[in-house]
DNA sequence: TTAATTCCGAGTTAATTAGTGCGGATTAAA
DNA sequence: TTTAATCCGCACTAATTAACTCGGAATTAA
């Protein structure tokens, strides 16, 4: 039950991107630093993100990306499918174009599966950009005090 | 967020012995036949099984796999643990042994993935193979209706 | 003893992951 | 108009992991 680092890379650039929200376009590179990451690698991510239309890119100098929406209406759930394709723990239970399998009626590990499946859907899609702003600034709160 | 096919396997295993369990021991060509594994492979799986204490074997002629517990007493998460080692979206928020990330006590995402860890941990350990027996036999209940 | 079966360790193949590297297109600013 | 910053897309590779395969030794019931 890993994520790949597409999962994890990506989930940290649209948290660097949400935490700079409104400050313009930021350099791929400059993300990249800050999360410690790769550039050309990030680089190759950040494309996906884009193609899902999660991300906006601003082409030339002073450009860079921005969150395509709001922090508030993209949840890790967007971003993990983007990077790693639909929810599935196996393939059978995929939520989308499930492969087949000639027990399919009669499988119980299946019904374990679509649990295991719905539980996760509903953890990532129930934490959103915002959210994560908010624990961050509650976190450095906590810290200060 | 995909499991290997040990994982997978090892559940139809396991779930396999369940449903014959009080018949003596099964030999591991009727499971890998009956669950359509390779049983060269399974071999292999049920190695670990084994030596997690999850499943008792007994050598020779007639002899074969019983489970080592009651079919209530072992969860599916028992079993992909066994199988998959400690449940951990990303390494930073493994069940055991976590691994190291300098930026820890500041990094937002390892939030997200405690909670998907957590979640992912409870579905899989609120799921015995007894309850799988019962979700079969209402299945098989419901289409003879 | 013979046949059935587990047990063990090593070897193989294919796919995936996690990158690297580079040339080119696009654009903003000097 | 030139230059520098930046995105864009493709090709390549090295390392790791997944998914088996194989052969033979040990054990036990019939």
């Amino acid at each position: 039950m890993h994520l790949s680092t597409r999962g994890h890379y990506g989930l940290l650039a649209m948290f660097d991107l949400a935490e700079h929200y409104g400050s313009g376009p930021i350099p791929l590179k400059t993300v990249a630093e800050r999360q410690n990451i790769s550039d050309n690698y990030l680089e190759q991510l950040i494309a996906v993100l884009r193609k899902a239309g999660l991300v906006r890119s601003v082409r030339g100098a002073q450009g860079g990306y921005i969150l395509a929406r709001e922090p508030g209406s993209i949840t890790v759930g967007d971003i993990i499918r983007a990077m790693e394709g639909p929810i599935a723990p196996v393939d059978c239970v995929s939520e989308v174009e499930p492969a087949e399998c000639d027990q399919a009626d009669s499988c119980i590990t299946r019904l374990v599966w679509t649990r295991v499946r719905d539980k996760l859907a509903e953890v990532m899609d129930s934490i959103s950009l915002a959210d994560m702003l908010r624990d961050a600034e509650n976190l450095s709160i906590a810290k200060k005090v």
